[in-house]
DNA sequence: CGGCATCCTTGAAGATACTG
DNA sequence: CAGTATCTTCAAGGATGCCG
């Protein structure tokens, strides 16, 4: 779906807020507009995926367990949002391989963050737990 | 779906590593599980909100696009899965208040990588310019 | 006010077979 | 090997109406 409005900077870092919005004029939701864009499990994944190190297409395949259709799809949407890139190497057998563009590398802090979140939560699972 | 090998803990921060996997036997990927709890865009968007200050039901659906009945939904997974909490005042009408948890409070580091990225990544958007 | 219940639309994903 | 095409399933989400 699409959103519009509301988000007015939340926790706004410690600078900035100085003259109001000036040159922004409807800015959407910085995180908004980013989960637009990758909020699949699959994207975040493929992009952990490529943090670590260039891919090809098979090896993706082997990482994660996902079918060979959505894997395109969602390679195809996260390179057209610029964030990986595709080269193909004219070989027979075919060869293919995903990079990280800057753009990707930049949700690095996010995925690194979601890595630590997700161990503290595993860990006080295992005193508490819930479900 | 349900996942479940993989994930060599990625870039393994900088310490451990040293005596294998002695006491943890299966480990789930902890990024695929924090992301099979809260995938959808909505879960990060209420978490966020909850993140500047607690919230009535009310105040969440003015603040968010979202419909009645997926705003629930989402709210009670979350409360399910502790991340926060539902306080109802018995009152005339009615008024119910949403705060996170601890557990709740731990995605703010992935709140802010979000919010971050998203900036950059708009930032660099008026400048290149693609959609 | 908070939140079910119902109906309906969409999109995400899997499985499988096939092509260059 | 990489990718497309087709068919199917299922969950997410919206809209609306009703209730305590």
């Amino acid at each position: 779906m699409k959103v519009t409005k509301h988000c007015e900077t939340p926790q706004a870092g410690p600078m900035s807020r100085g003259s109001e919005n000036s040159t922004e004029t409807e800015q959407p939701c910085p995180i908004e507009y980013i989960l637009d864009r990758i909020s699949s499990k699959w994207s975040f994944l493929i992009l952990r995926e490529l943090l670590i190190d260039n891919r090809r297409t098979h090896e993706l395949q082997e990482a994660l367990p996902i079918s060979t259709k959505t894997l395109t799809i969602r390679l195809r949407e996260l390179e057209k949002y610029g964030m990986i890139e595709r080269k193909v190497y004219p070989e027979i057998p075919p060869r293919v391989e995903y990079s990280l563009t800057p753009r990707g590398r930049n949700i690095k802090p996010v995925i690194d963050a979601l890595q630590q979140a997700g161990e503290a939560w595993l860990s006080d699972e295992q005193v508490v737990g819930d479900s």
